[in-house]
DNA sequence: AAGTATATCGTACATTTGTACAAGTTGCCA
DNA sequence: TGGCAACTTGTACAAATGTACGATATACTT
């Protein structure tokens, strides 16, 4: 399943997928339970969201009952990795380092955080 | 000019703002003359995409002869930032710490750039 | 067995986006 | 001063996006 053959996820698109990455399964019902306060969509358009990143080949679903139960087939690492790579070479020039400079410089992250990203590093 | 009256750029019109950072000031035609190599779009169509970028109000235009010369209204820090904001909203709830950690993570940066970032931080 | 609540499916529709042609306009060279 | 070359303007159009209604199907309750 190469990350090639995924189309792009447009905006709405990833805020279904990042719901459903976090329920790990879900009806649409489920779904709109855990839409951001304030965000507010009705239940066919969560559906019709759902059909598409199924189409799209980001999530698949079992029949339970009458309802459809929706889970990812994307992985999150790689859907957030692609969706950075084109951040990244939109504004930064494909530069991943010019970004976190830009974190930092802007008071994103603060030394503590740079301190952990040490660590992650290794040594 | 307050960030807020700015309606979202695209993806398109983001590659054009780019550029025109980068120039300064420029026509359409320099503009045609910076995109990347094996990037090929039209001079109308980048025509086009100015003028999208100056009816949202990121870009102005002084006219030259018979030709139009644009240059940015939009400070780029803060359009990177919206993006930035929009972006990390999505995919890291929010946390610009959880991006960069995902970027040491995923060894889209290393040892070397974090130093750089303590350095930036002061001390 | 019939009704009801709940799902899905087909479809729709206004906007935004990416892309660009054709026609009209104007500055400048010969 | 006539005409070309370079510009802008108006307009177009398909595809993607965000949003959702109405009709149909189905499982469970009484």
């Amino acid at each position: 399943m190469n990350k090639c053959d995924l189309r792009a996820l447009s905006g709405a698109e990833t805020e279904i997928m990042v719901i459903l990455w976090e329920l790990e399964r879900g009806s649409v019902q489920d779904v709109c339970g855990r839409l951001p306060e304030g965000r507010s969509i009705a239940y066919a358009t969560v559906q019709t969201l759902l059909r598409r990143l199924e189409k799209k080949g980001y999530i698949g679903h079992d029949v339970v009952g009458k309802a459809h139960v929706f889970y990812p087939v994307a992985e999150r690492d790689e859907v957030v990795g692609s969706a950075l790579g084109v951040f990244v070479d939109k504004l930064f020039d494909g530069s991943c380092a010019g970004l976190a400079q830009y974190l930092a410089e802007h008071g994103k992250i603060d030394a503590d955080d740079i301190d952990k990203l040490r660590d992650i590093t290794g040594k």
